[in-house]
DNA sequence: GAGCACTGC
């Protein structure tokens, strides 16, 4: 295979004039306060490049409702701003500065990080808050981080969240489905607070799109020559990132064998370059699995190309011990190879990790997440990624010194056909959860909601129907009494709460809880390459005749049997880090339950009245097998073919009624988490929504 | 007998 080195792509990132190793803002190195004396952080935190912008962000937050700051990687934004404004007075008079973020490891470091900074105890002047921790203290913290989502929660409580004086939301570009909510929701609190200041961190790719949203200077002209009030056009500031030149090298004619071609790249970098790890961004287990059997192939026929090649695995689905692989130093002689999907791209925990990377090679595609709101089905799809995803990949390769990238695509693909950005999240989703928490917080025009970037009338009209099937919206589509509000207090998928509520009148709600705590979780089983069989006949010890719901409760008791021991969860192949957290989403529920009111109350091996409960907020998703069909259901809803996930303890055991939460939609459409049911408990459940459509429910 | 990019309240 054969690259060129095109003139025309500039370097993504600037190299760094001191040269030699620099400490990133972002870096997780632990170092604190005690350790380096007060000059030093001093001095470390002058060498940021966003320093040398202290005074032109005081001034642009202090004139402009909005300043929209474009930081690339290791410009120090995250840490610095909101010390700068604290500095300048921001805090003063019992006010807080925020900075959101997207994940909760993010909050936590950054936070910690800050407090190292400033001298601090951590939870005193700087404090954090996620879900599960709140480590601030009310009337002394005055820099707080918090996730998004945690700060879209305090506004049920203080919808103008008065007690904020400077909201920075930083990583927007990401364009999660919470940060679109919380600027959507900022924009109209700041019409009402105009002294309220906000902070838009940004990639470039994103800034115009944020700028355009929240440039309200249009449609209200602050008077000429006012002094009232900061500037309603926002203020854009681009800081430079701290990372080195990367060369990009494209294909010159398009692969047809993504994985092939990376494993020919692999060899070639081997073969042509000087030291130095490789990070090959694939996209999903299988690539990777797959491109790693290449490689070993290769080694056997041709041994010089590829001696000294060390491939590793990175995906969410490995164990932690399989992940520290990554995190050793490279033996001489040898070339680490990691083979990564998005969890390199993103995640903070590796990018400190991964700073022997000098190679990076994309593949242009990564897995998404895509909504048909007419089957109501989410799916993961292998798509191109986007141009913004393309520079965030290749900018791995210039961490420590300067790197090269190479694209499996054309440089005529990449500047004429690759899109620049990607689609948010909000229009690949299911938009229930997000429906109902507009709801709580009062905002009845959904449809009209001004959005970042709105999501499709149908994805929202598909969520209003089946919010309103579940009881939760009235004919008015305002939340229904108490049902409507209850289900916004919980802090779960909309059908796991009405499975709740209707489990207090079923005297179900101990049992309920536990399931609603694993079906919130991603799964309690590890997955066991090489040991599947073992694993069934663990699966089997716990499995119960009627479905994996109830299997799940037999999980948790043998659990609490073992005095929640890790030893046991390994034993019995399942994710211990799971159950711990299964344990803690249910004691939030149990105390969220009491407040509303819901005793916990347990059925006593009353099975019926779990599945009963289950039906009540999953009855949408039920589904009758195909007579004389091999395993084949019929959604009841939409007549879509779909079988039950080989992970399901009722696969091939095939019931004739079942009801799933969810399904995955690969080569066939799965059930996942599948529990039997009775057929006349839809009707008992849910006579308004299965009225019209008792025909098909003949038995 | 198949598979799961990543977050979050």
């Amino acid at each position: 295979m054969a690259f060129w080195k095109p003139g025309t792509e500039k370097p993504s990132f600037v190299e760094d004039e001191e040269g030699g190793i620099v400490l990133m803002s972002n870096n997780l190195s632990s170092s604190s306060s005690s350790s380096f004396g007060y000059a030093n952080i001093e001095k470390q935190r002058q060498r940021l490049p966003v320093y040398k912008y202290r005074t032109e962000i005081l001034y642009l937050v202090e004139n402009h409702a909005t300043t929209i700051i474009v930081g690339e990687t290791g410009s120090g934004k995250t840490t610095q701003i909101p010390q700068y404004l604290k500095e300048a007075g921001w805090a003063e008079g019992g006010r807080v500065i925020a900075c959101t973020q997207p994940r909760r490891l993010a909050v936590q470091s950054v936070s910690k990080r800050v407090a190292d900074e400033m001298g601090v105890n951590l939870g005193d002047e700087v404090g954090y808050t996620i879900r599960f921790e709140d480590h601030t203290t009310s009337g002394v913290t005055s820099v707080k981080f918090l996730t998004d989502g945690v700060l879209i929660r305090e506004m049920m409580e203080d919808p103008l969240l008065t007690k904020y004086s400077v909201i920075m939301v930083d990583e927007a570009h990401e364009r999660s489905i919470s940060t679109d909510i919380l600027l959507g929701l900022l924009k109209k609190i700041q019409r009402r607070r105009p002294e309220l200041r906000l902070i838009i961190s940004s990639a470039t790719i994103e800034a115009k799109a944020m700028f355009n949203f929240f440039n309200t200077s249009k449609k209200r002209q602050a008077p000429e020559g006012s002094t009232q009030g900061p500037k309603l056009e926002p203020a854009i500031l681009s800081v430079e990132g701290r990372g080195f030149s990367v060369k990009i090298h494209y294909v010159e004619e398009p692969v047809s064998d993504y994985i092939r071609s990376v494993v020919s790249t692999i060899l070639l970098i081997n073969e042509r370059e000087p030291p130095g790890d490789v990070l090959v961004f694939l996209t999903g287990q299988d690539d990777i699995e797959t491109a790693i059997k290449l490689l070993a192939e290769e080694a056997h026929s041709h041994q010089k190309n590829s001696s000294g090649l060390l491939p590793l695995p990175l995906y969410s689905g490995l164990s932690r011990a399989e992940q520290e692989l990554i995190f050793t130093p490279t033996p001489r002689g040898k070339r680490k190879v990691i083979l990564s999907t998005n969890i390199a791209e993103t995640s903070l925990t590796l990018e400190a990790r991964l700073l022997g990377v000098v190679y990076v090679i994309d593949s242009g595609f990564s897995k998404q997440k895509f909504y048909n709101p007419i089957s109501d089905i989410e799916s993961l799809v292998v798509a191109p990624i986007s141009k913004a995803s393309a520079r965030q990949r290749s900018g791995r390769a210039g961490r420590v010194r300067p790197g090269k990238c190479y694209r499996l695509y054309t440089e005529d693909y990449f500047l004429k056909q690759m899109p620049g950005e990607g689609i948010p999240e909000m229009q690949r989703s299911n938009l229930v959860s997000t429906v109902i928490q507009l709801k709580a917080l009062g905002i009845d025009n959904i449809l009209g909601f001004d959005w970042p970037s709105p999501p499709s009338p149908q994805a929202m009209i598909r969520a209003l129907e089946v919010l309103y099937s579940l009881q939760i919206l009235d004919d008015d589509a305002k939340l229904t009494s108490p049902t409507g509000f209850q289900v916004a207090e919980l802090p779960l998928d909309p059908m796991i709460s009405k499975m709740i509520l209707a489990s207090s009148e079923l005297g179900c709600s101990d049992e309920i809880i536990t399931i609603a705590a694993v079906l919130s979780i991603q799964s309690v089983w590890v997955i066991a390459r090489g040991v599947q069989k073992e694993q069934d006949e663990a699966k089997l010890r716990f499995a119960a005749a009627e479905g994996d719901h109830i299997t799940f409760l037999n999980v948790y008791k043998g659990f609490l049997e073992s005095k929640k021991s890790s030893q046991w969860c390994y034993k019995n192949f399942l994710n211990y880090q799971s159950m711990k957290k299964v344990v803690e989403i249910r004691d939030q529920l149990k105390r969220i339950a009491r407040r509303l009111g819901i005793t916990l109350k347990s059925c006593e091996g009353d099975i019926d009245a779990v599945r009963k409960a289950v039906t009540a907020g999953f009855f949408a998703n039920a589904c009758r097998l195909e007579p004389h069909s091999n395993g084949v259901f019929k959604t009841v809803r939409g007549s879509e073919e779909v079988y039950i996930h080989p992970s399901s303890v009722l696969f091939r055991v095939n019931p004739k009624w079942v009801v799933y939460q969810s399904i995955v939609s690969t080569e066939r459409q799965y059930m996942r988490n599948v529990v039997t049911i009775n057929p006349s408990w839809l009707t008992e459940a849910a006579p308004h929504f299965y009225q019209n459509r008792q025909n098909n429910m003949s038995l």
